[in-house]
DNA sequence: CCAATTTAGTGATATAAGTTACAAAGAAAA
DNA sequence: TTTTCTTTGTAACTTATATCACTAAATTGG
């Protein structure tokens, strides 16, 4: 990949020092959708960039139950990876492609050389921590503060945005793991999304009303 | 106060030109107990150090509702403060003293400064991130995958490990209040560790058994 | 095409937690 | 001391969610 192409990929970098430093220290790694990066316990060696596709990350429960977070885009990067590699400590959460995923996966050495080199990376990561943080609090909220209902419109319009589609190819099961519930309150839920007519159900797609947002805002 | 203090209250800064820019940009702050230092809404204009005291960290709901996160202890910082300052944004997140507490608040811009000009205070603020991530994510567990039963023992611990003492000084409002359910399900719950023999009530008091924590997790 | 598998629908029941409604004990104030 | 306020105890009830036990439809693999 030249530098023009990345610079495209990484809206928020710029420097060409800092992107040709990315180009030469940074290894390219395609996975394809559904693949799991990584998971709790196992260790991470780099600091994955996206650049194509999109990553979710999940909580992980000692019994297996899991917890959607949020999901990394192209630019963007996570910040759990940047404290648990500079800790060389184990990953703290599941890491699965949502799309096929093209990542440059930078060695965590030059990211702490580029703190002191690159501006733009200090930049970089203080949005990422900014970023996730957020994230991290909005998470908090759905689990602390709203029922199953309200967190499973939130999650369909998290999905309907991430996919660019108001048609969510996805089985109750799946979203029901990754609201940490089971799938029979999921399919009970959606059944009476579906009588409010917000949404159809088929197999293996939910096909979601174009006003679907405004709908549940008001 | 002088230099050969603050080094001994921040054990993770030792260099002496840092310490003595902390001194000189940092504003001494001392509050009571019970003080509500920030709100949502409100914006930060520092980066709080504790110095003495404790402050805990607690995220806030549209309706009131709160839930405890964490608790701030000396020689610690705010993570929330470090993005919310640097992004000029408002606080997302509730901080009252949980003691007497003293506190040195140090200009934004000094904190960017530092960031390039002492190691430490860049590790220190790396280390930040580690910690409140780390903490973030035990508070989403807890909401996610624990009963409140088990939310309530976790938090007597954490209580106990704060105050340093088996006798916790507190109303089932405020415990209710800070895990984000209702006093009657508290009370109801602290009656039952009461039944085990693992707790004794009192008015505005709670005696904790010894072995509480080797209890708990058996 | 048929059998096996995956996915979805749904009633019945169980349980955790939230709510309502009081009573009563203890502490503080008058 | 009497009154008032705060705190706690508890029963009764509601609600949201979880679990169990199926049925049935759709899809896949032979």
């Amino acid at each position: 990949m030249e530098l023009e192409v990345l610079k495209q990929k990484l809206p928020n970098i710029s420097d060409p020092s800092l992107l040709q430093a990315l180009l030469k220290e940074g290894a390219m790694l395609e996975f394809p959708a559904g693949k799991v990066i990584t998971e709790p316990g196992k260790f991470i060696k780099m600091v994955p960039i996206i650049l194509e596709g999109s990553i979710k990350i999940l909580r992980v429960d000692e019994d297996g139950k899991e917890l959607f977070l949020y999901y990394l885009e192209p630019g963007e990067t996570c910040a759990l990876s940047l404290t648990c590699c500079s800790a060389s400590r184990p990953s703290e959460i599941k890491a699965v492609t949502e799309e096929p995923t093209v990542l440059l996966g930078v060695p965590i050495q030059k990211h702490e050389e580029w703190m002191d080199q690159f501006k733009q990376w200090k930049d970089f990561v203080a949005m990422t921590y900014q970023t996730r943080f957020q994230e991290m609090l909005v998470a908090l909220d759905a689990v602390a503060f709203k029922r199953m209902d309200q967190r499973l419109m939130g999650y369909i319009v998290t999905k309907m945005k991430q996919h660019k589609t108001n048609e969510l190819h996805t089985t109750h099961q799946e979203i029901a793991t990754e609201l940490g519930t089971s799938r029979e309150v999921i399919s009970r839920l959606l059944k009476q999304l579906e009588k409010k007519k917000w949404i159809e159900l088929g197999r293996n797609i939910i096909y979601i009303r174009d006003d679907f947002e405004e709908l549940i805002s008001a």
